[in-house]
DNA sequence: GATGAATGAGGTTTCATTCAT
DNA sequence: TATGAATGAAACCTCATTCAT
């Protein structure tokens, strides 16, 4: 299964006028391309190394994305989309909620950590797109139910702070993965720790937003 | 008290030989339009902009900093600087060695975390610079000896967690302090209280580096 | 018959494969901008003068021309390569060896002389491009031995000799044919009865080359 | 005795109020650091090299020369007028016309050859300044009259191509002295030779200048 | 539909000249 | 009067986007 295969038109059909089959071969190529060289070199590389790399011209890949950004959020949309329904997929199988947890993290982070593109988005906007958000938000709210449900974490631990720490965990990953391989894992493990029910002090209320923000 | 005071040549003195003053004067303005304009908009606005914001022309700022990442790179090395120093001399004042380090990462957080180009420079370099970095690995090397010796971390946690901790929430405080104005704060105690000794099981090892990173 | 046509494509094809005619028309407009404003004001001239004359954005003239010192060896190695071809053309054609060499340095001179940039690169480089640099000697070359073998010019004169009387008097015709038109034939006509074999006396033996120069 | 103290002003007074003579200093320091500057690297150097080699800010360097171009004449006109005057003693010293002629040459193109600036000013305006034209002109006046009144020389020769002629050859001495050290003695020779009465055929008429150039 | 050449505003940097001290 | 920092108009070059073929 690849990544780039999302708006495949009811499939069965037999491509109908030849057009249709080559335009979509040419989207594919064009996030393929995309997705490999956004990870690689982050949101800011020339739109021509994507058609060079795609194999397609630039026109083409205007018809298909009106806006670098268009581009830039589809391709960040589709993996980010593609690992969480992975992650979510094996988090749903293990049986053990805190293990589920983690896995998940783990899994989420190496792909996540390895896309600088993505780690740029959190910086820039929160994330690729709502979409990813809310997306993310319900799979983790999934996990951390069976956690709090299983008495396994701190009992004000909101689906919210694992968005959070997912956010800021993959920053390391892109960041040290090169020079310390490995050492963001130790991490993920201590900020996991943090979040088990060993600990009982309650955690700071979640100031409710008013207004533009204050100095913090 | 304000930031782009360093390099002030012994205050006291008649502002030594002719032009000098306004000369610091422009330099003064210069870091400090650039602290705003960069904090704000990131690394990538205009030359032009932070020119105009500090009434001066383009030569005035190429002298100064003969390239624009040097400009860059000087006001976060100065902003940087100035708050370790400061959070440090804060730290070293609280007798216990827990609040010690709370405190410091509650300060440095909310101070970086409204950087935008300093958060960027960490996910390009790992940092503003060479001297930054080793900067923030003493001051934490010396906050977490204090808590090590007095029993009150896991005792394989090292300062390299400690700095990576620091990259990856100030990342979170950028994102969410808008939105979510406060929440880092919980982030960041789940993830202190996972460092302390409460937690027994030991940290994975930090893999030593072998070559090209496999897919982690 | 205009200079900018090197590249065209096998001439009688039908203009292959979609927008290729109209590249190549604005090739041949930037080149022809770029000769005459080169030629004009030598190759200190801004890219945008030329863009404007030959009715291109900057884009499609950095396109074409990588660099602006690209465009400016396009350009001079162009011109010059044409009208050594067709001085030698008509050189070939002369029976006389003497009327030979004597006609093509008119020819030459009379072109470069026009041109303020091909005599500046004399000066900076000593020639616009390497490959003119052989082209003009292979051909000097050929002029040459047909003078020595018919016993018309001194027996030790060179190649190298010739090559630099054109450097040397290109200067001059750009110099002097504006308020002494015509002066430089009388310059050339001395130098070259200066090469004659009435002239018995040995040159003086050209020095090798021998570390650093000294103060000649 | 040094180039760059031609202003002196009446020699023997006590230098009054000493401002004088500090101006003066300055004065010769800028231009002895301009003529090492403008001859090495050519009349493109920025003109803060020359302020830091001559130890000089730019406010003084602008006092005495209100422009760049005032510099650079100035730095030309005072090396090529001692230069010429230095050449023109020595050939005055010399017995035999022809000898005179041809050490004057050599003299003259060794030291204009190691100037970048006077070659580019030669392509430029016909040489640094008008003076330097006439000052020139009436020394090659004499001499070309001593070859003539002797026989030596081709009597349709003119003062004004023995100035093309030195024109001519600088340049070549520029370009080539480095490559190919004392080959331009070879080419001074051809074209000296070519000056002389063994030539018998007439030169070609100096067109007389008429409205704006044809195509030569 | 596809192509890739064209566009041109905007980015960084240089440098002759001015002017406050 | 000397200083050298300040000025700002270009200069070169890039790249997201459009458009003729």
């Amino acid at each position: 299964m690849t990544l780039a295969d999302q708006p495949t038109p009811a499939p069965g059909q037999p491509a109908q006028r030849g057009r249709r089959a080559d335009a979509e071969r040419n989207r594919a190529a064009i996030i393929e391309a995309a997705g490999v060289v956004f990870a690689e070199r982050g949101g800011t590389v020339d739109v021509r190394e994507i058609a060079r790399r795609s194999g397609v011209g630039m026109g083409t890949l205007y018809r298909h994305f009106p806006t670098k950004n268009d581009l830039l959020a589809t391709v960040l949309e589709q993996e980010f989309s593609y690992w969480l329904t992975d992650a979510h997929r094996q988090a749903a199988a293990t049986e053990d909620p805190w293990q589920a947890l983690t896995g998940f993290f783990e899994q989420m982070l190496a792909k996540q950590g390895r896309n600088r593109a993505l780690v740029e988005s959190y910086a820039a906007a929160g994330g690729p797109t709502e979409a990813c958000a809310r997306h993310c938000y319900s799979v983790m709210d999934e996990l951390l139910t069976r956690c709090l449900n299983a008495g396994l974490v701190r009992p004000d631990v909101t689906t919210a702070d694992l968005v959070l720490l997912n956010t800021s965990l993959s920053q390391t990953v892109l960041t040290a993965s090169d020079s310390h391989p490995g050492q963001w894992r130790r991490l993920l493990r201590i900020s996991l720790d943090g979040l088990s029910s060993h600990n009982t002090e309650p955690l700071p209320k979640p100031a409710t937003y008013a207004g533009p923000p204050t100095n913090d």
